[in-house]
DNA sequence: CCAGGCTTGGAGG
DNA sequence: CCTCCAAGCCTGG
């Protein structure tokens, strides 16, 4: 399989996902679509619906560098929980602002949940746009909560 | 080569 | 409560 390029909505936004079988190169936020494929977990989780976005890799956390072990750490993060700037950096062995600086270089946001790190005092900040930052968490304590609560009472199925 | 970025906790006014 | 600062990484200019 190629390296192929697609995208897929979320709310008012496209998101671009360049990818080949399941590891992402990037993902990124535009106003614009393109014509293409996204890896069906991406398309389930921009619809709102449950998706296994552990069954993806990212380029961004092959290697032993401090990023990448950001950005391994920042994938544990469970979908619907957040951590701070602080508590990735204590985990990882680093300051605050060296983990905000990776975040923004994140080039697969969604695979790697940047998203789900906030500041301590608020929500920190989100490149393009921080309305999708608030989009993404808010359709995340939606979908992953409600369907942990589901699961936990058994109510589904 | 160096500035600056999605932060934070502490010091001091 | 507020301002100021250092700490640490790394890409883009």
């Amino acid at each position: 399989m190629a390296i192929v390029t697609g995208s897929c909505r979320f709310g008012l936004w496209y998101v671009h996902v360049t990818w080949q079988d399941n590891l992402v190169y990037r993902v990124r936020f535009a106003r614009e679509g393109l014509d293409g494929p996204v890896p069906g977990e991406i398309l389930r989780y921009c619809a709102g619906r449950p998706a296994d976005l552990s069954s993806l890799e990212s380029v961004a956390t092959e290697g032993e560098s401090t990023s990448t072990k950001i950005y391994r750490a920042v994938r544990a993060i469970p979908c619907g929980e957040t951590a701070t700037y602080g508590e990735i950096a204590r985990i990882v062995g680093t300051v605050p602002r060296v983990v905000g600086s990776a975040m923004a270089r994140n080039p697969t946001p969604i695979v790697v949940p940047c998203h789900r790190v906030v500041a301590k005092t608020g929500l920190g900040g989100f490149s393009p746009d921080l309305e999708i930052k608030e989009a993404l968490l808010d359709m995340e304590r939606h979908v992953c909560l409600d369907a942990a609560h589901q699961e936990m009472r058994g109510i589904n199925r």
